[in-house]
DNA sequence: GACTAAATCAAACGCTTGATTGAATATCCT
DNA sequence: AGGATATTCAATCAAGCGTTTGATTTAGTC
C-alpha cells in the first residue's frame, strides 16, 4: 500500500517544496469543481474528472483518498475563506458605522464573500449551490461544520438590528434570504427563460446590486402576525377562494 | 421483443380495465418519487426502486421504457394538475374580487397548488424541489414544458397588479420568490439547524402562512433604482466597506 | 377449455463504477 | 552521484449499473 500524502501533509509540506504533485492536485480540484457543479456529485465519475484534469485515473484516489474525500476537499478549499471574509465584513459593520448598522451592509456582508471575490467567484458558487441542493448527509455535515458559526452570528446581528421583529418572523425571512442566495448560486436559469434573459443571476455584480437592497427591505418590513387568525393592518384574506 | 404498454396506452386502456399491471405501475411511481426525492435521480438505482416497490427488477423498464422515462412519468403524474390548479386559482383572482386583486391572493395561487392539496402534497413537492435543483437538461425541459405557460401568466398578472414597478425589478423579485419556493420545497433543513427547529418549512400550512404575506410584501415594496449609481430615497451605501 | 395478450420473473448482457495494486518514473536531499 | 521519497502509470478487481431476453404466469375473450 503506497502511503497517501493526506496524512503527513497539512503542515509545512503542503506549503513548501512539493511542487510536483501539487500542480495535478489543483488541476483535479478544478476539474472536480467544474464537473460536480454541472452534473452533481453522483452524475460524474472519477475517471471523467481525472481525464478532464489530464491526470491518471488513479490520481484522484491517490491525492484525496476517495471520491467523497475529493468532494470535501473541493468544498474545504474555499469554504473556510468565505466564512472568514463574512466575519471580517460583519465585524466591520458593527464597529465603524454610526449605529445602527445598515441592514444593507449586513446582508451584503453575508452574501458577497460567497458570490464574488477570491473564494466566491467562478465556479465555486455554482458548486456550493449544487451541494446545498443535493442535501445529502455529507453536504449537510459540511455546511454545518464550515458555516454554522458564521451564519449564527449573522442571525444574531440581524436580530439586534431588528429588535422589534419577533424571532419567528426573522427566521422565516432569513429562510427566504437563504433560498434566494442558493437559488441564485445554483441558477437554474429559470428567470432568463421566463423573461427573455434580461436579468442574469450568474453575474455577481448584478445579483448583489439587486438582491442586497431587496432582501434588506424584506427584513425591514413591519412584522405581520402570522398566527392562524390574522389581524393584519393591511388587508385580510390570505385564504384561498 | 415484448411490446411496451406505453405506446398503446394513454387512451381508454389507461382508464379502463387493466387493473393488473396498473397497481405495480403506481407502486413503482410512488417508490421512485420517494427515493428520487431523497437521493437524487443519479443517487438511486432502478433495482433499489423496484425492490422498494416490491416488484421485479425488470418491471420499471417494462412499464416506463427507461430510467429517464420513469423520472418523467413521476414528474408528469402531478405537474399538469398543479399547473391547472394554478390557472384556476389565478382566474378566480382576476374575476371575483373587487379589483385590484390582492397580491397575497396571486402569490398564494402560485404557491399553494404545488405545496399542498391533491397534487402538491406528500413527497411530490420534495421531488420537484430536488429536480429543480438538479438542473439538468432533462429537468429544465420538463419544467419548461409543464410550467412555462402557467408561470408566464403569473408574471403578467403581477405586472398588471404592480403597474408602477419596473419590469426589471419585478423579474428580480420574482426570482427571489422562485428561490424561496424551491428552497422551501427541497428543504435542506438549514433553518431548523440554525434556529433549533422552531419553524418548519416542511409543514405546508405553516410555510404558506408565512411565505405568502412575506413575499406579497416584498413585491409591494417601492421600487429601488438598482442601476449602479443609487439615488435611493432611504439611505445610500450599498457598497462594501 | 383453448387462444391471445399483458404482466411478471429469473437470469444474463455488456459496461461503468470506485478503488487497489505493483512496477515505473520523477524529484528532492545530502 | 545515490538513496529515499513522492508521484504517475497501466492493469486489474469486485460490485453495481441500466437494459434485454425468453420463458412463465396471469387475466380477459370467444
Amino acid at each position: 500500500m503506497t502511503a497517501l500524502p493526506l496524512e503527513k501533509a497539512g503542515e509545512e509540506a503542503a506549503i513548501a517544496g512539493d511542487a510536483r504533485g501539487e500542480a495535478t492536485r489543483q488541476r483535479i480540484l478544478d476539474a472536480a469543481q467544474r464537473l460536480f457543479s454541472e452534473h452533481g456529485s453522483n452524475g460524474v465519475s472519477l475517471r471523467a474528472i481525472t481525464a478532464e484534469a489530464g491526470a491518471n485515473s488513479a490520481a484522484a484516489n491517490y491525492h484525496f483518498g476517495s471520491k467523497t474525500g475529493l468532494l470535501e476537499a473541493v468544498f474545504a478549499r474555499h469554504a473556510a475563506g468565505i466564512a472568514e471574509e463574512r466575519d471580517t465584513m460583519l465585524r466591520a459593520c458593527r464597529e465603524e458605522i454610526d449605529r445602527p448598522p445598515l441592514l444593507e451592509q449586513i446582508v451584503r456582508a453575508f452574501l458577497e464573500p460567497g458570490m464574488r471575490g477570491q473564494h466566491g467567484g467562478h465556479g465555486f458558487s455554482r458548486f456550493r449551490g449544487r451541494l446545498l441542493a443535493e442535501n445529502t448527509e455529507q453536504t449537510r455535515d459540511l455546511y454545518a461544520r464550515y458555516f454554522n458559526d458564521s451564519t449564527g452570528q449573522f442571525l444574531e446581528a440581524l436580530q439586534n438590528a431588528l429588535p422589534d421583529l419577533p424571532a419567528h418572523d426573522l427566521h422565516w425571512r432569513f429562510h427566504v434570504l437563504l433560498g434566494a442566495m442558493v437559488y441564485t448560486l445554483a441558477n437554474p436559469g429559470r428567470i432568463q427563460v421566463l423573461t427573455g434573459g434580461e436579468c442574469d443571476p450568474a453575474d455577481p455584480d448584478q445579483a448583489l446590486d439587486n438582491l442586497v437592497p431587496m432582501l434588506a427591505q424584506l427584513l425591514r418590513n413591519p412584522a405581520m402576525t402570522n398566527t392562524k387568525s390574522p389581524n393584519s393592518p393591511h388587508e385580510l384574506n390570505t385564504n384561498q377562494a
